[in-house]
DNA sequence: GTCTATAGAGTGATAGAC
DNA sequence: GTCTATCACTCTATAGAC
């Protein structure tokens, strides 16, 4: 018996394929040797083409970041909890600096103005919902609107490192390091005091 | 009268095809409307083709960073001097922010691994020269590391938020902030004191 | 019969190597 | 310019679920 498939399920192994070789570097016989899909599959699901395969991917990504950072950054009644999430869920999502961003590289590419709009949205609501986190930590506008700046584009810059140095746990340090710089720090009592 | 082109004539065009298309992106037909050379004139100065090219504009980045950053970082004699060199030739070199950094762009790609000696290099000596004009700062080696690591991936992540929020500007503010961070601030003295 | 998923031959254009 | 390989994509055909 055969399981057949959906559009959904074909989501996450083009997702790979578009992070690892690029929106150029990503070819039909790639993508098809991935998803374990013909030609003709990939065209039913993807009427559009690679475009609309890339366009599906950024979507998912979109939707991961809003329901495990940006709503959460934006509604959690403790920011400092949501705070910590954020960063949590950016070392998980990135897999601890293994992995690379896929908006990221397309920002960086001719690509970029294909997909600007998505491109855009993903980092102006992530810079957007991470100020109102700070502000409601007491900070006033304008330093809330330059730490969150700051952070967001500071994890694109640790990505890159992490993959040029060929060191990943150079994440790791980037986002602890932006994290007490941003959050009050842990008052640590002592057992027995 | 045809002013015959030699190799180092073709490197900056090159830079600007690879700079704007990627490696994949950057196809002989684009590299031969840019340079206006031919294929065999190309194959004629870079006899092992598109990777041959790429290697000669990532030594020619390298070179131009030795020159303006990484030497004076390690030899001026005055560290403050230097740093605030380095902020303004960076600033000068990604034109503000408008520019992309191709050894960045190469880092997140699957061609990392194809440069990955040239890509760690230039990471690493920038990280190191930039560890040791901090630690002629007065700053203690593990502090002048993290700093130092910290300023490297900030500006890479600079690049890519400028690029994908469209807004070549917020390279600056980040490159001020990492500054002021890192810097003594200037005793600004009023007049009349 | 109809709908959805699949396979893959075949299109012209373009790739990089030489 | 010439080569072969590969590109994104189109098209026809077919399988099984309802």
């Amino acid at each position: 018996m055969k399981i057949i498939k959906e559009r959904a399920d074909v989501i996450p192994a083009l997702t790979e394929v578009f992070r690892t070789y690029g929106y150029e570097g990503a070819s039909l016989a790639l993508i098809g040797r991935h998803t374990g899909l013909g030609k003709g599959s990939l065209y039913h699901f993807f009427p559009g083409g690679k475009e609309e395969m890339a366009v599906a991917v950024l979507d998912g990504i979109d939707g991961w970041f809003h329901a495990h950072v940006f709503e959460p950054l934006r509604s959690d009644a403790d920011p400092v909890h949501a705070i910590e999430a954020m960063f949590a869920a950016t070392d998980h999502y990135f897999r601890s600096g293994e992995r690379v961003c896929i908006v990221g590289v397309f920002a960086l590419g001719d690509v970029r103005d294909r997909f600007a709009k998505r491109i855009n949205a993903y980092f102006t609501v992530w810079r957007d919902a991470l100020a109102d986190a700070l502000r409601g930590l007491g900070k006033d506008d304008a330093v809330a609107r330059d730490a969150a700046e700051n952070i967001v584009a500071g994890i694109q810059g640790a990505l890159v490192a992490a993959r040029a140095l060929d060191d990943p746990a150079l994440f790791g340090r980037r986002l602890a390091a932006m994290k007490v710089a941003v959050l009050p720090a842990r008052t640590s009592v002592p057992e027995g005091f």
